[in-house]
DNA sequence: TACCAATGTGTGAACGTGCACACAGTAGGA
DNA sequence: TCCTACTGTGTGCACGTTCACACATTGGTA
């Protein structure tokens, strides 16, 4: 495993002799200061001459910044694919970090593997700050993260988050409570939940607001708890609800895929929706329209999360402290065909 | 906008003061070397108590290189969250490179400000390498890969792809050939397509692929034209297609998330499918399980597309000389309800 | 004349690392 | 005894950049 080294490129040194100063100048060139019209003539010329690019490793070395931010994805297989969510978290985060001319890489965390070479990536300078989608509790990321003090924010926040830690999310158990309440305003009397990710703040937030709505008409047996937010749990969670009680009349899913899945599950059992039962999901993903019938259900704003995250971090890289906790952003409910 | 620079860390220095060696009997603790089991012993606990990470940016300097590869998704806003196969292929090639003990960091490209900077990034030091997704014609990120020389792979090739580039892909034009033949094989006459795409090398070669297959049955006006591969473009491209003729008894959709928005399309005009209209899509994402009915699709081997790239980038990061060209997988057609 | 400010340029040091080299001690064989 | 091989350690340099400082020139003012 003998890797020849790349070949060698311009250097500051060579365009300065090109241009006949020296290096500082060409760095006066670059990064502002008193330069005379021709040697700024003679510099740029030679620069584009030679195609001469700056080292960013040695710059961040010099300045300690790289101007790049991490956007770390803690999220297990099956969720990446099935989550749209995150693919907009991304899509907003990087639009915030653009304008503020930093360039976003996202590290995609899989493995135990994975984790580690994370962590030393996170640690070994080549990121200024980090935001953090989807932590689990306990996740191993967050304490390097803490120990490092580096610049981070996330979305969502796992139960035991380091108070120290900015974070931007949504009020998963107002969100819950309120879709639940008018899903049994509707007159629905046996509500079940496909709960789901009750190992994350959301997956457990989102039962305690469903428990809270329903009070006494509450059953924890109508309450089945699949590991991931994805459609084959939907399928699958319902048909265990079905088992387990013939006459529900309601469902509130976890997210809008188990919603999708459960959909499944009950034109399967011959179900009408919403006719004999109503169904609410969340996210307020592209799944929510595309069902038969369309979703009603939770809109999640995740490009703003995205975005809010972002300048969480940019506001620390400029020197900015935050007082400690973090921002709920609001969540309409979006009523459509399901319930 | 004054930055304060981050609290000292330490290196290898502190550490050999601590442990009472010189930092070159450090360097060969952690690359390897002759080291005296006591000396080990005093920097290893030196290491953990003060908590030393090294640094990246200038083992990257010294090195020349990063360990890291860059995963760039030149892909506007639509596609990034309607196209399920992206995910797919950036986990194979984060597995891929993951084994051979290197960072996938993928950077996100949207717009004109995005492009230039990320091109900065490349060529900057802070990755070794480069897997490109979804290029369109003459985007300025291959001329500057190509400009760098910069170890790298695409995923699907650009009709003017530097040759002296590898990439990975499958058989666009084969495939397309392939399942318009069996749609045409169960007797439909009056077949349609929604192409999309069209300046890119997937979305062209699955348009010839369906003209080659349908031969003198082949009508130009039978061809309705979308920009992206996704749902809402599907709806629309179908609308369309239905107002062209409203004889149409079989439509190849050029991707799944299309093939989804044309049943939803047909269902609005009350044709029954495959009754009235056979439709059979591409990619065999999680578009074609979740329809009603179910896709008749190609199946795209996205993970494979993603580990085949990474290794085309590792091997020439090994200093292996590829033979310029590429390789195409290998797509089995998937036979459901659709069709 | 002497002094100061403004403009422009060159030089040395440092960021933290890895490697080549020099050097020291020990052991074994001719 | 000398030469060589092996183990173990310290030092100087380089990677490419930026910054602080020193220095030079000009023109205006006390």
């Amino acid at each position: 495993m003998s890797r020849p080294k790349p070949q060698k490129r311009a250097t500051v040194h060579d365009i300065a002799a090109a241009a006949g100063v020296s290096r500082g100048t060409v760095s006066r060139v670059l990064n502002g200061g008193y330069v005379s019209a021709e040697a700024r003539a003679a510099i740029e010329a030679a620069i584009t001459e030679v195609g001469y690019v700056p080292n960013n490793a040695a710059r961040a070395l010099k300045m300690r910044r790289s101007q790049a931010v991490a956007f770390v994805a803690l999220e297990p297989h099956s969720l990446f694919l099935d989550d749209p969510n995150i693919g907009s978290i991304m899509l907003g985060a990087n639009a915030a970090l653009s304008l503020a001319d930093h360039q976003m890489v996202s590290l995609v965390v899989e493995s135990a593997r994975d984790t580690e070479r994370v962590a030393r990536y996170l640690s070994g300078g080549f990121v200024d700050g980090a935001i953090v989608v989807s932590a689990r509790t306990r996740d191993p990321i967050i304490r390097v993260i803490s120990d490092l003090a580096l610049p981070a924010a996330f979305v969502g926040h796992p139960p035991d988050l380091d108070q120290s830690i900015p974070f931007v999310g949504i009020d998963n158990a107002g969100s819950a409570r309120a879709i639940t309440t008018r899903l049994r305003s509707g007159g629905r009397r046996r509500i079940g939940m496909i709960a789901a990710a009750l190992d994350r703040d959301s997956g457990i937030d989102r039962l305690n607001g469903f428990r809270e709505a329903l009070g006494s008409l509450f059953d924890a047996d109508l309450v089945v708890e699949v590991p991931h937010y994805d459609y084959g749990s939907g399928v699958k969670g319902m048909r265990e609800l079905l088992q387990r009680d013939s006459g529900v009349d309601g469902v509130f899913a976890a997210s809008d895929a188990i919603a999708a899945g459960a959909l499944e599950a009950l034109r399967e059992a011959g179900r009408s929706v919403p006719g004999d039962v109503g169904v609410v999901g969340f996210d307020d993903s592209t799944w929510a329209v595309r069902c038969q019938p369309t979703l009603s259900t939770v809109h999640q704003p995740a490009k703003e999360l995205g975005s809010c995250a972002a300048q969480l971090v940019l506001r620390q890289l400029n020197g900015e402290h935050l007082e400690p906790g973090g921002q709920l952003l609001p969540t309409p409910i979006v009523w459509r065909d399901s319930a």
